[in-house]
DNA sequence: CGAAGCAATTAACCACGATCAAGTTAATTC
DNA sequence: GAATTAACTTGATCGTGGTTAATTGCTTCG
């Protein structure tokens, strides 16, 4: 189903050797560019940054490509520079949860590694991606001498955590025609401009089979409820985008 | 449907300066002691832990009382010195959705303090409990200065995550039938004596139907299915007390 | 002691959403 | 541009689990 599952990985550390003392800078000033998109780095100072460079490496991951599979140990966590990424429970009989759908700038992993424990899903790449890997090693170095870097892990898990019983919430005491509107609407305003009104259009991030299973729905079922919000004049689907001709009138259908 | 919202609530301080400068000391000890009793506290010397004395307060709670509403702010956490008290959500229609059944020893509230968001569910005790309440200001500070106190704070949230994981991915792949068992097994991890070998007794720490909120389940599958087993020989039901003939073939029968 | 209230069980019925099976687009590959 | 595969849609059917409601203990309280 998969390419094979070789990821073509290489240490900034080992770049930046390969030229020189001298050379490191730079490698340092892209490395400080990057972390800082993840917002727990960026309080730390670019000399701090340097510290990580270490126990960072870079890793370039096409399409289909899995990361980790459940149960694998855990030694560090990934943070997406570009591309996509899924994570998912797979059960014994081959069915698949997707529990999460991230985009650059997220990271993910870090409450495993904080446990000690193995990884409890697996991630693939749903497009060609860039990450980050961070080792733990160097992490946790890091935050020994430094609370307010722990302070920003602390508020990343909490949000983390919020999120996640959000979903808890809609899986027991939503339908999925409430999901999937609620999803719909939560897309525009992460992805929209600010306070839209009136008609908006949204692109899916990824294959509709993907996101159905992320709702806890499967593919026919969430067809099967677009065509019924298509019929109720409440949204238009064009492949994978969807239009909302009038976003307060989908709001206002959810109650 | 429960008694009037006013917890019998008293600071330790108060209690503490009722008294005189003297008599401050043993106060602290009891706090001590009291507060131990949560991981992120056990690292902490008793000089510490006396910082915290102006922001605990005692809660003495009857069965019944809800701690706090879904949107009520959240100006610290909670942590259970005897008693029960779930954690639940509350949809617009009346229904509940039970997230957690929590005992003495274990705390929550924290992410949410850590994000300055008002509370998602609502707590309430199930049986009358003690518990204490960490105002978040004393807690902030101290965590500024102790990166240790920090890690144990992030080890737990992180273990929070993982158990809600958990929940996540039993709700989306297994069956009613198989979350019960699956309760059953791990309550018996818990309670039991290690290793148990053949017959186990368990008393359900609460209603059934609580414990079929907690699974996503109503009252009244969750009473079928537990005929089920019984009619399989699996379980014998005896009021709030489920006897397991042979644990090992109920951890069989799970696939 | 009986009334009231709550927890639990049981049964009949129903619906949401899954499964299975074709069929249709749409996107790749040769 | 035909061939192949993946993504999506549509329809028929089935089943897990929810709903409603009646019944039976079991407390608690007057």
């Amino acid at each position: 189903m998969n390419q094979p599952d070789t990821p073509c990985q290489e240490t900034l550390h080992t770049t930046a050797s390969c030229t020189d003392g001298v050379a490191l800078a730079p490698e340092v000033g892209r490395l400080c560019r990057l972390l800082r998109q993840a917002s727990m780095f960026q309080s730390l100072g670019c000399d701090e940054i340097a510290r990580f460079a270490r126990g960072v490496r870079e890793i370039k991951s096409p399409k289909g490509e899995i990361l980790f599979h459940r149960g694998d140990p855990c030694n560090g966590f990934h943070l997406i520079l570009s591309g996509q990424i899924k994570l998912a429970f797979t059960s014994s009989e081959g069915n698949e949860k997707v529990v999460d759908i991230l985009r650059a700038g997220q990271s993910f992993g870090e409450a495993v590694m904080f446990m000690d424990k193995p990884y409890v899903v697996m991630a693939q790449t749903l497009a060609d991606s860039t990450l980050l890997h961070i080792g733990k090693q160097v992490f946790f170095e890091e935050m020994n001498g430094d609370p307010l870097f722990c302070r920003k892990i602390i508020a990343g898990l909490a949000q983390r955590l919020h999120r996640l019983m959000g979903d808890v919430e809609s899986y027991s005491l939503r339908s999925g025609r409430e999901r999937i509107i609620g999803y719909l609407l939560r897309e525009e305003e992460t992805i929209g401009e600010a306070a839209s009104v009136g008609r908006v259009s949204i692109r899916l991030p990824t294959s509709k089979g993907t996101i159905a299973s992320r709702l806890n729905l499967t593919q026919e079922h969430f067809s099967r409820i677009l065509n019924e919000l298509t019929n109720a004049g409440l949204i238009e689907v064009e492949g994978r985008t969807i239009h909302i001709p009038d976003i307060s009138r989908l709001r206002g259908s959810l109650d």
